[in-house]
DNA sequence: CTTCAGATGCTCT
DNA sequence: GAGCATCTGAAGA
């Protein structure tokens, strides 16, 4: 499987969102990978989006990140205990990004040492509860994954975070309204979540 | 299945 | 000082 280019990345904020819908997210602990099918985004266009961190391109400690060029990884503290994982689209300069907002494990050990990681302990030992739940949410794909913001601002072309092209191209895209914006106005009804 | 409150700290005004 | 791109456990239907 081949890693997807900066140039995957250099395009419509939309278009990215849903072409990442099955592909894997490959993240490299201790030299020991990962892999995770990603089944839920989100698209923020700065330039004309209120729920966008960099919202008619304010720029500020934390929305320098999502200036960067594509391929950027762009990880923030959300509610003081959870972190969200978003990769920068679009040219170096115009703020956007895709949240990816759930994924599942690849195969059975990829579940294992992701589940010592959210839970501490195997999937088997698991309730019906927590394997119905257990990375369908942003917060906890990057608790699963161990992310935080010491990744913030890593490229997805290095070794530690990256996204390989499964050669699944997706099919049934559920679209909707994006999860937890209210605050945003019109934008609250962009239909900009994509679903597998 | 659903709602609800509380956790917790960074970011921006 | 207010608010946040969330999650969990408890309680009720």
């Amino acid at each position: 499987m081949k890693k997807l280019p900066t140039s995957f990345y250099d395009r419509d904020t939309l278009t990215v969102a849903q072409e990442l819908l099955g592909k894997y997210l490959v993240r490299v602990i201790d030299g020991l990978p990962l892999t995770v099918r990603i089944t839920e985004t989100e698209a923020y266009i700065g330039r004309l989006d209120k729920a966008c961190h960099a919202y008619g391109y304010k720029r500020t400690a934390r929305t320098e990140t999502l200036f960067a060029p594509p391929g950027t990884v762009y990880i923030y503290l959300i509610y003081g205990m959870y972190h969200c994982l978003n990769f920068v689209t679009e040219a170096e300069n115009e703020p956007a990004a895709v949240l990816i907002r759930a994924g599942e494990p690849v195969s059975p050990a990829d579940r294992d040492a992701i589940s010592i990681r959210r839970f501490g302990c195997p999937a088997e030992a698991l309730s019906a509860y927590q394997k119905k739940n257990f990375l369908n949410g942003p917060g906890k794909l990057c608790k699963g994954l161990s992310l935080t913001k010491a990744q913030n601002g890593l490229s997805l072309t290095e070794n530690t975070l990256y996204v390989l092209d499964a050669g699944e191209s997706p099919q049934h895209i559920q679209v909707s309204k994006r999860i937890g914006i209210d605050y945003a106005e019109e934008a609250v009804d962009f239909p900009w979540r994509f679903t597998l």
